[in-house]
DNA sequence: CCTAACCAGTGGCCTGGGTCACAGACACCA
DNA sequence: TGGTGTCTGTGACCCAGGCCACTGGTTAGG
């Protein structure tokens, strides 16, 4: 394993080549396939992944089973820091959406590896502090947003973050499909379906197996606020 | 100014006397009466907030006007630590719901403050962490329950937080407006007043001026669910 | 006091979106 | 090469809850 994998993680980018082998030496990795699931929602459990290739869901089940997605997350990604500050049981499950590859870390590990280093802690702050600000802008769209404009703004993230620009658009693979999608926005797959026909017959997208071709980014994101 | 005012806050709760003196000395306290604002969604500003007395709201406002609440906060709750690490223009307006003091802090001073303490560092991951699994918890609530829920989960919440126990129930001075209660759990404030009335005519509770009094907890928790 | 705001309570109408019920399109087998 | 499961596409139906319109009660300010 390359020392770079770790570094993808925006909270590790800043190590330097020494800190980023010590802290390499304790991890281990882990791979699945899709679909298949890394730990559930209850589990207990204390630590912390960091995704180095693939995409993995992380969704809770209601008493009633119905699922709901909090993240869908990529390479370069962490999850299951909470576990770290707040040991209890998984509040999410975690689970493959494609083949996907893994390092992980242990509580006591991260921990002495911080105290040492503030700028980490400080990093991993900002990362959380991120999310946390990303989770009550969710809430906001949940109140305020039809669904079609939540499906919009969740396209747009995805292609942020996955898309692939070129001369007939931004290709993104989200590997979901539209039931996953749906579950994302807390939508009905019908619904979502519903509104991703409208979007591609008004031209502003073109749809394929579990990725969207955007051809009218401009439009997509008036139509998300 | 009081050690113990600092101490509330659980973040704080384990600093010695030493440490907890220092740490007043680069604070500095405020006062504001109901409905006054202390800052607005989009200024900018690198202070965090300690809660001494009182209740605030922190809010959104869509494009449209319409406000949403995150969050009801008191003594000892702290806000404003996300532009500590994720500085920029704040996320959220900050009301007071009822006449408060509170105590703030410089970005730099917490910062400083925290390098040579990581057990501070930690507690305040721990605190952010908490937030965010929260957050994820409103998430799934405003996907999967009904107004009649959220309404139950939001009284139980408040009762919680600031709820006295007699023994004719549990007295809960929320100081929130219904139209406040609705905006804090996304509704409109005549379908919570509707809950609400539902909940009274059942038995389950009374309704009084910014406030209630729970006199079966067990069924507005079944409610909840 | 009197009046203006604000707040709580309730009924009626109307629509976004959930649920149901299918139907075509692939893919992956036995 | 039919058979079974998964995924997408669409219409029909129905209800939770948003918006509107009022009423009565309570508070604050002149």
């Amino acid at each position: 394993m390359d020392n770079d994998v770790v570094r993808q993680a925006p909270l590790f980018s800043a190590l330097d080549d020494e800190a980023a082998t010590a802290l390499r030496a304790s991890m281990s990795e882990i791979k699945l396939r899709r679909g298949e699931v890394l730990f559930h929602e209850g589990d207990s459990g204390d630590r912390a992944y960091i995704v180095l290739d693939g995409k993995v869901k992380l969704g809770r089940t209601s008493s009633d089973g119905r699922e709901n997605l909090l993240a869908i997350l990529g390479p370069g990604q962490m999850f299951g820091e909470l576990s770290l500050f707040d040991p209890g049981p998984r509040s999410a499950t975690v689970t493959a959406v494609t083949d996907s590859s893994f390092t992980s870390l242990s509580h006591e590990d991260l921990l002495r590896w911080l105290d040492g280093r503030p700028q980490v802690a400080r990093g991993l702050l900002a990362q959380i502090a991120g999310r946390l600000r990303k989770a009550n802008d969710v809430n906001a769209d949940l109140v305020f947003s039809d669904v079609p404009g939540r499906v919009a703004k969740a396209l747009l993230d995805l292609a942020d973050r996955f898309g692939r620009t070129a001369d007939d658009g931004v290709h993104v693979h989200h590997d979901l499909t539209q039931e996953e999608l749906a579950q994302l926005v807390g939508a009905s797959r019908e619904t979502v379906n519903k509104a991703l026909a409208d979007f591609a017959s008004r031209g502003w997208l073109r749809l394929e197996p579990r990725s969207v071709v955007i051809m009218d980014v401009e439009r997509l994101q008036r139509r998300a606020r």
